[in-house]
DNA sequence: CCCGGAATTCCACCATGTGAAATTCAACAT
DNA sequence: ATGTTGAATTTCACATGGTGGAATTCCGGG
């Protein structure tokens, strides 16, 4: 196949086995980024430039993701999103354990003592995934996270609680793979840094509207993740519903149902079998 | 890339359009083929075997696909089956109409009715997708079918409601470009175009344990499908279970819960934008 | 009508993916 | 123990399938 003249944009996975299938990995990071895309899906130009390939060869692999049904298009904004063959290998991929199933009664829980919306998120890679939802009886308007969108780990209450909760060495790694995409967010790896060590310290996140003005985060990582895979509890509201007291009560309750939760999960089994090639 | 020497055994999707990356093709062949997979998962050798590739080409390719996290492999078996990452997809991939949902009341009410096992299958590409299963209070033990599978549209009763009521034309193709894995099943593409008459002129189907002996399938389409997908419901047990007196009671039952569903359909609204590529 | 940005198509080029063949590994029988 | 069979894995010389810069088309707004 094609060789490469320009100066070299590709590297979404810097750390892969060198062998194999470049357009694979090339046409599952697309995969990725359609599925962090929020709203009404991603547009080429979007996808290329976060995916870190030139246009016509996202282009290219779009179209047979498409042709496939990994991937559907909005006629008229001709934004890609997620196909229905996506949704029915989901179907089938039964997870190892299920962690939006222990968690269901937690997330109720917590929803119903503070009355805004509460989010079970789990690490995916370099990703935080919003695996559940729960709303609260003051509404979020403004798009709110969706249930299997994606976003950088760091970026958000809940994507920064588990950040934290990773091994150094795995999250500067995290916060390295992450650095190009951060800036999209206006933020810098520097700066996740010094979250991540804040968090570390309080032992649990905050964020003050980053991503979307006006609206703040509280969150907890999950003991030792769910089933192996980190994971945490997050609640989001609009800033004037958090103040300093507020963030106060809120914490000591995700404190509490984390502690009960990791009981729980103690009782459940282990994780997967051999996911990562060797 | 690589030419082939050989004999040419690929073409797993004889009508493609030619330009467009081979490699990523393949690959979501295979993942097909996975989900295809019941039980335990499949081997390097029956998915290179049904994907029509050769081994070593299936092997690197399945090594990226597990590397990424599409699948995961059971370290025991070395099986392959479909990973977390797809899990997560599927989260994001909301269907444009939830066939599950809207299809919940009538399973349970067949279920509740003929005290058997139902199923709820729908059409993707060349299969049949289950989608959706009640378990009756009769168990079906000898690995019964699970909601995700996947097997060749007219293989089984579901399968074969579903194929009879595409449009001929239409029909064939799926008949045509199934014919090698039907061999799989003990079946050919003759027999199950007689199938497929039988079911037209009979208006439902049924199937005499072909794919696992001592079962029995009745099976009804759903009127133009839902949301423009063909499906079908069926009801499976053991063949003693189904002599031709109940198969009459059992088919009239699905009848009218199929003529009552049509009429729920009519209210939802209609199918996807622009999933297939023009 | 004309402009700017996005989407799409072209096409010369060669690095990348290919697959037959050889090698290792695992299970089972002798 | 030792051979035997079949699957899984690795190797490697080769030429084709993928590449991406450049050119073209499409679309929405002014």
């Amino acid at each position: 196949m094609g060789g490469f003249r320009g100066l070299r944009l590709m590297d979404t996975h810097p750390a892969s086995s060198a062998d194999g299938a470049r357009v694979v990995r090339r046409a599952i990071s697309l995969l990725r980024e359609v599925s962090a895309a929020r709203g009404n899906g991603a547009t080429l130009k979007m996808l290329a430039d976060s995916a870190g390939l030139p246009q016509p060869t996202a282009h290219r692999l779009l179209k047979v993701l498409q042709a496939e049904g990994l991937l559907e298009r909005d006629a008229a904004s001709r934004a890609y999103r997620l196909g229905s063959l996506l949704y029915e290998f989901g179907l089938a991929a039964v997870p190892r354990v299920d962690a939006r199933r222990l968690c269901a009664g937690t997330l109720e829980r917590i929803t119903r003592a503070v009355g805004d919306t509460t989010y079970l998120n789990s690490r995916s890679g370099n990703d935080a995934l919003c695996l559940d939802r729960r709303e609260g009886s003051f509404e979020i308007h403004a798009l709110p996270i969706e249930i299997g969108n994606r976003r950088p780990l760091g970026v958000g209450a809940g994507a920064l609680a588990v950040l934290a909760s990773l091994p150094s060495t795995e999250a500067d790694a995290v916060i390295e793979a992450n650095a190009r995409r951060y800036r999209r967010h206006g933020l810098t790896a520097e700066r996740i840094r010094i979250y991540v060590e804040a968090t570390r310290a309080r032992g649990f996140a905050i964020t003050s509207g980053r991503i979307v003005a006006q609206y703040r985060g509280v969150a907890i990582a999950v003991g030792n993740g769910i089933g192996g895979v980190p994971a945490s509890l997050a609640v989001v509201a609009i800033a004037e519903r958090l103040d300093p007291r507020r963030v106060e009560q809120v914490a000591r309750i995700l404190i509490r149902e984390e502690k009960s939760l990791r009981e729980v999960l103690a009782i459940a089994p282990a994780g997967p079998t051999e996911s990562p090639v060797p």
